[in-house]
DNA sequence: CGATAAAGTCTCGATATCGAGATAACCGGG
DNA sequence: CCCGGTTATCTCGATATCGAGACTTTATCG
């Protein structure tokens, strides 16, 4: 049962048997199963006419709890994106009614992104979709290996993520 | 020891506890890994004055063995990329001399690309330190737990390969 | 206090990607 | 041998992203 990465592995045996290419037996699968997951997010989205970079934002506003505000600072954190394209999204969530921008009472300098109640109940129904894909993509592996998977990110992760 | 993924989880359970959203523990972990890894990759690649997808490129060529040459089709499969975008890419990679579009004597509709000898000895020198990086990054768990990841990542993937 | 550094957000130009359509060549059946 | 269907590649317009710089406000420290 092989897959892609297999292929890429065998060959770079074969053209530098020199070098330890094992790393790429994790770190390529990664990288590859997430470009796949993006695509089939893209799909399952666009049933609600949603595109991913939508989601991510309103998802992050809807589990921040009430009142679902964030500022751009922190969107641009939880979603991994920079400050020029957490503007121009939340332009144009602003501009289909899914979020709107309210000044800062406590820092002029900033602003606070909320989610109005359309935005609200989109991001609910897409999320019920996303997960059940999720779900059958993770069918290939048992429960208990879910779990390990998981830890074993995890571990792999917190070096990024801790300053 | 939790990472972002957790905070992200816990939020989630807060918010809506009827939902079971265990599925990303490991499928949000690989998406957020691999834009990290990506971006670690720009910058140990930086130093050959490199990008990330010339990278690709120019290793599936390497890869391929002598004489260095895979068609258009061929790299946006490997790739994971499309048939615009993979134009693109090989005009600029032509321009810089890394590689060369040469006729298909056998199908005159096609093209083969092929590695020249800058592109050959760059893309090596790139890899070496791309492993270099990538050990690091696996430092963070034991080898047995590489090849279980390996493992589990394999079976992942592999709905998504088959064809 | 006043000056300087730092933080929050936005602007905007450069760049990469996607993907539908165009073009050319190949192939198989009649 | 011709024709419709398929395949390989390229073109090109729309779009999202990045990131440096601008601007405003807040924090820090002498």
């Amino acid at each position: 049962m092989a897959d892609e990465v297999d292929l890429i592995l065998a060959a770079w045996a074969r053209e530098l048997p020199e070098v330890d290419v094992s790393p790429m037996g994790s770190l390529s699968r990664i990288s590859r199963l997430a470009r796949h997951l993006d695509r089939a997010r893209s799909a399952a989205f666009a049933a609600h006419d949603l595109e991913v970079w939508e989601f991510d934002v309103l998802a992050a506003l809807r589990r921040a709890g009430r009142p679902y505000e964030l500022s751009p600072g922190e969107l641009i954190r939880q979603t991994l994106s920079t400050s020029g394209t957490m503007t121009n999204r939340v332009n144009r969530l602003e501009a289909r009614g899914l979020v709107e921008r309210l000044p800062n009472a406590d820092d002029r300098r900033g602003v606070r992104v909320r989610l109005t109640d359309a935005g609200k109940g989109l991001v609910q129904d897409a999320l019920a979709d996303l997960l059940d894909y999720e779900r059958e993509v993770l069918a290939a592996i048992e429960p208990s290996e879910r779990e390990q998977l998981a830890g074993l990110l995890r571990r792999l992760l917190a070096p990024f993520e801790r300053w």
